[in-house]
DNA sequence: CGGGTATTTGACGACTGTCAACGCCAGTGG
DNA sequence: CCACTGGCGTTGACAGTCGTCAAATACCCG
């Protein structure tokens, strides 16, 4: 799948301007040691939408902060049905895992149009040895999709459809919102139903209906890969989405 | 809740003989160095079963190390439906989170007698800072969690009760294994129905009947707070358990 | 022995999945 | 320019899993 990987000219220090510095792993490294990770020699690359980024189960030779477009991270059941674990936006860190350097136990796949910047992973455990800033932000980083990942779980487990797809748009229209300074508008909504269905557990008949229902009572708009929220209050209690708590954990 | 913590005459080095050392936090970091984590007043404290050690959203004093007997890791809605995140086991941490001495973004309750061993969430950061193998062991451990979590919602998501079931029991049959080094016998298993239900997604009804209906095939019996699996191949079937990739990721 | 907690059971209904078909739209090629 | 094709969204009928409600039974501890 990777053979679809186009490498990017661009210089290294590219790297370092993730257009969402505050949620990427270099946050909190001071400015004059960024330096040194030119020695991991990153790079950039891009990927075009429904690519696979890693495959489960397979090797991977690089980790990825995502700097431009939306990437999915999921597993798949031996049966062959998938489960989104979240959606990655720019800024977040893709590859991180208990065995540095093992097999992937999970898949990512590029949403839209994805870059990436890459460092290889067998200099990850030298990395975060040598700089422990680094190993610090990697594990508050980790927390947060951890915070994000139990989110999920607890809608998952513990609420019905309307509750569970109101929960993911207001997280993606929350996180999305941040990316682009822009409120009250509509915001990029890339992923099609059969993306919601498998990220909060349902059928894509079933997220089709519910989906039409919350359009018929004025509580969204969604065409063209864009969302609008119409009544963000009413759509944050279906969801039972405690704003005050809920945003400064998105924000972290 | 805490007024009924009792701290332990125990001396500080009690910190450093987690019985199940290969997954705590000072995994990896060199005996001689563990000296210095005497200054973070690691003290040891006891907690009787149900008791609440973290409550959701309320600020906490200490994190800990889990010594001895099992935990729960929640979270509530404000309907009031409780989603267990995971089981903590001997050697789990218990109160990392992206901010470290912000209120508690999840609860943890004692599910049997608990041995904690306690560190100030204050001094986390500056031990963190300090001494980075132990920011990397904590993001490594952290990300082990991660994928427990990952397991759970892809089970919660995209698996039907039975096969819920199935997995929670061999995950918690394993885990329980490694740390008695006992193998097919009987294990401890001190978890209501309840418990189960809130872990998988369920009613205790539902759990109910499921579980009837897997002992009367002959595969799992389970009565006095211990759980054995009669038919372990049979079970991973259902769970869609592929022991050899899973193993590896419990065990880590 | 008594009271509280946990387990068990049955009847019923709702939510969600399955199957199948149709419509819409964009990209492709003749 | 138009037919063709594949992906995605939409809809309806029906079935099944699972939740709800309610009550009985078993179990544990003081």
């Amino acid at each position: 799948m990777k053979s679809g990987f186009k490498t990017l000219p661009e210089p290294h220090q590219q790297c370092l301007t993730c257009p969402v510095r505050k949620r990427a792993l270099f946050n909190g490294v001071a400015e004059e040691k960024l330096d040194w990770t030119q020695q991991y020699r990153a790079t950039q690359i891009e990927v075009p939408p429904k690519q696979n980024i890693f495959l489960e189960g397979e090797p991977a030779t690089h980790a990825y902060t995502l700097f431009d477009g939306w990437a999915l991270v999921y597993k798949t059941l031996p049966n062959g049905k998938r489960q989104i674990m979240r959606f990655a936006l720019p800024g977040d860190f893709l590859g991180f895992q208990p065995d540095l350097e093992g097999p992937m136990r999970y898949g990512v796949a590029a949403v839209t149009r994805v870059v990436l910047c890459a460092f290889p992973r067998s200099s990850l455990k030298q990395m975060f040895t040598e700089h422990h800033d680094l190993a610090l932000q990697m594990a508050l980083l980790n927390a947060r999709y951890m915070e994000l990942c139990q989110h999920h779980l607890m809608g998952t487990g513990r609420q019905n459809a309307r509750e569970r797809i109101a929960f993911l748009l207001l997280e993606l229209y929350y996180r999305s919102q941040m990316q682009t300074d822009v409120e009250g508008e509509a915001v990029p909504f890339p992923i099609c139903q059969e993306e919601i269905a498998d990220a909060v557990g349902l059928t894509t008949v079933h997220v089709n209906r519910t989906l039409k229902e919350m359009r018929g009572e004025g509580l969204i708009e969604c065409a063209a890969r864009r969302l609008v929220i119409m009544d963000e209050e009413k759509l944050a209690e279906i969801a039972n989405f405690d704003k005050s708590v809920i945003e400064k954990q998105l924000m972290f």
